[in-house]
DNA sequence: GGTTACCTACCAACTAGTAGGAAGGGTGTC
DNA sequence: GACACCCTTCCTACTAGTTGGTAGGTAACC
């Protein structure tokens, strides 16, 4: 706890890095502790299981995300702009291939085979992201800013769930590109 | 060969459903050897290794998309018709929990680590279904009949990526009607 | 007699996870 | 200040089960 960045977070960090690159069963304790300097058995310490390991990274993950959300709302104001400004941080991850999926998306892709716990906090994640792109919508819709062609709600899942779509569409062409020219029309679209 | 659902076929089904559910490090030869009734060292006579066998699993995906995609073609003449019967595809796929979510969608998130030749594949899928939806959008537009804000490649793109994206959430949020919740608005919008 | 399809028996490597101990720091008590 | 005690962190050593894959044999069919 004492240190800047405890051996836990080192963990934590390492492991979400390896499950954005290929979900719940692509890494193992081995793969960790050979990035961590840590043996496999001293992880156990930190997470008594797998699935302790991943339901605590991904609840770090969608700490994080409130936070930068947070940030945005109080430095962005125009609900354009921050749309924008979100798309972008995506842009950026996947342009410098440093976070090029979110941790939420890939891990819903493997619902079925995930223990409960982790699910619960994947579902959360996504109920957040759509609530919040939601407000934003209906905000912006109410200034005039944007213009929806449905409820704000039924936009926000749309708007979501094109993101996650495009995200698999870059990696799927492994062109970073792709993400933009997916995205860009999409904020244009519902610009007023 | 001779039989009308060969052993080799019954692999790749099986192989394929247990894909759906939780991608490629997510299922072993011992879970086919359990389902089809072959031991597990026998399913290596028909596919040497993992990734051969998910190589010919995609490929025999591949296929039956065109083919479904070549029937479309023959039977519904309206562009829009076309989407909406593929859209509708999904969504009863979806529904009746059967096969409910696209193969190479789900590989495709995991392409990092997933073998090269399976990862041609999926691509290869992507620029199908891409191609074919530009050429559904190109007609429609130039019918009168749809109404494109950019080019048809880049709303093609957009599409796809959407749809994909439903199909991520209502796995996400557990609830099948997210898809068509989702998939409803991305079609009346391009409706003239 | 060769090919195909399947079998038993095996393997080394890896999986998450456990048992038990050593080193260190913090704190309460005399 | 010294000592005992505990808690945290990390270690070595281990385990049972699973992983994809191999070797070699058998039986049926063309």
């Amino acid at each position: 706890m004492e240190h800047p960045q405890s051996k836990a977070d080192e963990i934590l960090r390492c492991a979400r890095s390896l499950i954005i690159k290929g979900g719940y069963n692509s890494f193992s304790y081995a793969d960790i502790s050979n990035v961590v300097g840590i043996r496999n058995a001293s992880i156990h310490h930190h997470f008594p299981s797998k699935s302790d390991l991943v339901r605590k990274l991904v609840a770090q993950y969608r700490e994080e995300a409130a936070a930068g959300i947070a940030e945005l709302e109080r430095n962005v104001s125009d609900p354009f702009e921050q749309l924008r400004a979100y798309v972008g941080y995506w842009e950026g991850c996947i342009a410098d291939a440093t976070h090029p999926f979110c941790v939420c998306a890939l891990l819903a892709s493997e619902i079925p085979v995930l223990p409960e716990a982790v699910v619960l906090e994947v579902r959360a994640h996504f109920r957040g992201l759509s609530d919040w792109l939601a407000s934003v919508l209906e905000r912006g819709a109410a200034q005039g800013r944007l213009t929806l062609t449905g409820t704000a709600r039924a936009e926000a899942e749309m708007f979501m769930a094109t993101v996650h779509g495009a995200m698999l569409s870059a990696r799927a062409y492994g062109d970073a590109r792709t993400f933009g020219a997916i995205t860009r029309p999409l904020l244009d679209r519902i610009a007023a």
